[in-house]
DNA sequence: ATCCGCCCTGACGTTGCGTCAGAGTCAAGG
DNA sequence: CCTTGACTCTGACGCAACGTCAGGGCGGAT
């Protein structure tokens, strides 16, 4: 270890070692990502080889895109980090796919805008609309944060195909049964039933993470329509989704 | 125009319109990107026709990765816009060249993990520092802004060939005549000739724009050596760049 | 009259540092 | 010994584009 005469690194070399800013250590000081094992009696920071070693693990972990408060527990726990990595690939390749779609939409507007002598806004807005539309019909896109997204693709892959077709089925049926009680009260007790086969399979779809079941409501409260994912379709009439919502409002005012 | 019987839209049925969030049109009208033309006494937003219009194009634009801070230009500005257009898509494009690398990373390191009974950090360390070297032999990375990085793209390709060469070859003459007078007095006349030649080279390099100047010294100030762009290598001993950096500080200090 | 839904304006939170500002420290040169 | 000059430290604000309360009005229907 030619750890320098000292041995131990001063801010400066310690960042340029490891291709970083002096600023960044200082941050992930603060936050507590890597803290220098010393100080000197003045106050500087003295960096040793060991937080060398684990600066270059979290700077490779940061150019993957993971965010550093996430960062300390990967580190800790191998498993957790194959799981991010697994997931990370996911995040990534579906950036990937928003950018392709942006570059084909600047690309087809250049060149019909080259063909024509000025400048046609609507037919530009329109090309670009139309593109934007097939990222839209990627629907984890609008109701989940980044991070929430991760886990939604995740579980996709979690899924086993028997998992899938045992909910999709039960999930056509309870909407079938549904719609054979939508003039009813909610607050019957049939409805009831209804709500809480609704909320237990909403469940096991989202694997009782909270955050997913969130954006789950947010669709459902502005679109009356399933995701459209492997093959099945859910989509079912607003009524039905009205009702159910109802029901379950009526049980949480009855709580 | 079916505007809505009122004529208007209110905020909530405008952002949907546009698909995008009332909390985002409160933000437009504070940046002064989208004001709606008038408000009733009460203070409430009154969206027009038009202004669905504006907001679209606002919309697509953002959707290409603009900054919604020059949006008023480009929307203001014909010729503007389709300049950003051309250098957003090199944008774009670096963008996932950096995401493929990324994605070749993880899956590189899965793969060799799956191989291996247990995780090797070094190994996994390692290949991504690798990956992670190719993309920061592409220089502008590391000293430019993204909207620099943008310019300086730009700038590559309104380069022609004659004034790369030409700017080449004055630059290792430079350098070499720097190296003649390494020892004299930066505040000579010699070398304030030189300083002004320096200057003057960068300039043409630049384009003059202050932003890339800005990245050009940042990276003089702690490497050494000229980014090997084309075939050429402008690399200089660490002295004359010392050297002219001091030479040019002498004359800031004489004016 | 009241309720529900929508509207308003602050104002703080987010992510990962960049960029001063003000002040102390350390090693070398005069 | 004192002065540089190169580093170091700790705040604290800035940035991009909104999300997310909090606290308090407006409007139309019942």
């Amino acid at each position: 270890m030619k750890t320098n005469t000292k041995g131990w690194y001063r801010a400066h070399e310690f960042a340029q070692l490891a291709g970083v800013t002096v600023r960044t250590l200082h941050h992930y000081d603060r936050i507590g990502l890597l803290k220098p094992g010393t100080r000197t009696s003045s106050g500087y920071r003295q960096y040793t080889e060991r937080d060398l070693a684990r600066l270059e693990q979290i700077v490779v972990l940061k150019f993957l895109g993971l965010p550093l408060k996430e960062i300390p527990d990967l580190l800790r726990d191998e498993s957790a980090l194959f799981d991010a990595l697994r997931r990370q690939r996911i995040v990534l390749s579906e950036k990937r796919r928003r950018l392709d779609r942006a570059i084909a939409a600047i690309e087809k507007a250049a060149q019909s805008l080259r063909s024509q002598h000025g400048p046609d806004w609507n037919l530009f807005t329109q090309i670009i609309k139309e593109i934007e539309m097939q990222a839209n019909s990627d629907w984890t896109k609008e109701y989940y944060s980044e991070a929430a997204q991760a886990k939604v693709e995740a579980r996709k892959h979690l899924w086993s195909p028997e998992l899938q077709e045992r909910v999709s089925k039960e999930w056509a049926r309870l909407i079938k049964d549904v719609e054979a009680v939508i003039g009813e009260d909610p607050a019957s007790e049939k409805a009831q039933a209804l709500a809480a086969r609704w909320k237990k399979l909403v469940g096991e779809f989202t694997g009782g993470d909270p955050e997913i079941q969130k954006g789950l409501n947010k669709m459902w409260s502005d679109r009356a329509n399933w995701p459209q994912e492997p093959q099945q379709n859910f989509q079912m009439k607003p009524e039905v989704q009205t009702f159910i919502m109802k029901a379950m409002d009526c049980k949480g005012a009855a709580r």
